[in-house]
DNA sequence: ACCAGTCTCCTACGTTTGTAGTAGATATCA
DNA sequence: TGATATCTACTACAAACGTAGGAGACTGGT
């Protein structure tokens, strides 16, 4: 159970602890954009299930009304949706980019950036 | 309705039809590893649902066996998944391009093949 | 001290997914 | 042509997900 799959209303609601830190149900529930907004105990069943699989906590309380905060990095679920994603590449990320490249959502730009910090991570990689 | 979002075990029965082509429920069940192999039935249930779905197709029988295809490819397939991610990435692909550079799965071979890919297209495109 | 507003906690329910059993139709082989 | 194996079609059910209502607790203002 190291790390529960999200779904995706699962993560609008840990993006809006990400974005705007620790915050109370009523305050994830306004992330929403106001058009398809979900019900506030919608929101509040949600958060309750993402606090059961811990994916967030409690910090404090204001007023009667609890304060979450998340307990997984943002960085973390990014990981592990694309691991998720890789698995079913044959976790070869070169069909991935292909794709990427080809669909032109990645441009010349974003890949020579990518190289770039390639050669930087190597060079970190060496003086380990 | 376009294109349903296929769940993993959905998704390793599309593989099945793609990889080995037209099959028989039985055997899209024997291209599960024979260790966690779901029952017949498990398959022959997720075949119908995925029938149901309009993502594959019987097309013919052979003894007492319907036989079934893929009825969407498996590239329009993989570009639903990506868009799904990177919808969560705020739709721009940079960021996952630096998550697979900094776990080390995409080597600097990998980016310069993208590079490659990249001015090949551009070329095309500019012939269009 | 009371009332309106807000929040929590609990309950509920329909849908999707994963899992599989059973009954009856069909095919095949001796 | 009858026994055996295999398939289909149907049914079932638990867990997860999305959605939300209602009862009652708490709080802040008057």
């Amino acid at each position: 159970m190291a790390f529960p799959r999200l779904t995706k209303l699962e993560l609008q609601i840990m993006d809006a602890l990400w974005s705007q830190g620790a915050s109370s149900v009523r305050e994830i529930q306004e992330a929403f954009p106001e058009k398809d907004r979900p019900a506030y105990t919608t929101v509040q069943t949600m958060v309750y299930r993402l606090e059961a699989k811990k994916a967030i906590r409690r910090v404090k309380k204001i007023g009667n009304a609890h304060i979450f905060e998340a307990a997984v990095s943002r960085n973390a679920a990014q990981r592990r949706l694309i691991d998720d994603l890789l698995s079913f590449f044959g976790g070869r990320p070169q069909p991935v980019v292909a794709h990427l490249v080809e669909t032109g959502k990645l441009t010349l730009d974003d890949v020579q950036e990518a190289e770039q910090l390639i050669r930087k991570l190597s060079k970190k990689e060496k003086g380990r």
